[in-house]
DNA sequence: TTGTTATTTCGACAAATAACGAAATATAAG
DNA sequence: CTTATATTTCGTTATTTGTCGAAATAACAA
C-alpha cells in the first residue's frame, strides 16, 4: 500500500503531471523543466525528487546536470501502469500540448546558455 | 487538466483508495464503509464526495441509505483508466485482502442492525 | 404530529504540502 | 586554488487536506 500510495500522491499535483507530460519526448535536464515550468528550481527539484521516489522518474548525473527521465521496463508493475494511465490521460489535455510545444523552443538552445538566462532572470 | 487532477487527487488517499478496494466487491452503503474503514460517518460521506466528483463513484439514494459504486461504462475514459489502474494495483495489497474479509462479516448483518450498532458505540 | 435514524454540512483544528529564497554541495572552468 | 554554476537541502510561510463532533437535513416509523 505504501508503493502504490507513493504513485498515487506523486500523481496529485498539477506540476508534476506537467513534467511527466514533458519527460514523454525526451531526458530533461533540471534546467530544461524549470524554464517550461516557470518554477524555481527547487521546487521543480523537490517534485522530481517526489517522482523519483516513487520510482516513475529515473535520474542520471552527469557533471554538474541532473537528468530525468520516466521510468523504464524494469519499474515495478505499478509504476508502468500508472505511466501508461498518465500517459494517456493526459494526451488530450490542452496544457500538456502548450508545455511541449514550449518544450520544442527550450530544446533549440544548448542546456548551458539556458541555465545562464535564468540566473539573469534573477537580476 | 482539471478533471485528470480531480482523478489523481481523489487516488492520493489510503482510506479512499481502501473504499474504492471495498466497491470492487459490490455496491455498499454508507455505513458499511464507516463499519469496515473504521472513520467518522461524516469523515467518509467527505471522502464519497470526492470520489464522486472525480466520477470514480456513482451514487444512489435509496430512503434513509446512499449507496455508492464503482463508475460504469458510461464514465469517461480517464475514470476507466484510472479505475482499472487501481484495481490492479491494489490486487496484491494486504490492506485490500484485509478489508474484503472484515467486509463479508460486515455484510452478513442487514445495514439497519449495523447502524445501530455504530449507534451503540457512541455510548 | 413527533421521534428516530442515516447521511451531509459546517466549524475547528492538526498535519501535510507546495512554494520561495538563502545557504550548502558538488563539479567544471579559469 | 579560486571562481562560477547546476542542483539540492533547509527554513519559512501560505494553503490544502483529513479528521472529528455538533448541528442540519431528509426520510421513515410510531
Amino acid at each position: 500500500m505504501r508503493d502504490l500510495l507513493a504513485i498515487t500522491k506523486a500523481l496529485a499535483d498539477e506540476n508534476r503531471l506537467r513534467a511527466l507530460g514533458l519527460l514523454e519526448q525526451r531526458e530533461l535536464c533540471l534546467c530544461q523543466l524549470v524554464e517550461v515550468l516557470g518554477l524555481a528550481a527547487s521546487t521543480v527539484s523537490r517534485h522530481m525528487t517526489i517522482l523519483h521516489q516513487a520510482r516513475l522518474v529515473e535520474t542520471r548525473k552527469a557533471g554538474r546536470w541532473a537528468y530525468f527521465r520516466l521510468a523504464d521496463e524494469e519499474a515495478p508493475a505499478e509504476v508502468h501502469a500508472a505511466l501508461a494511465f498518465v500517459r494517456a490521460a493526459l494526451h488530450p489535455v490542452k496544457q500538456r500540448k502548450a508545455d511541449q510545444a514550449a518544450l520544442k523552443l527550450v530544446l533549440k538552445l544548448p542546456p548551458e546558455e539556458l541555465c545562464r538566462q535564468q540566473a539573469n532572470c534573477k537580476c
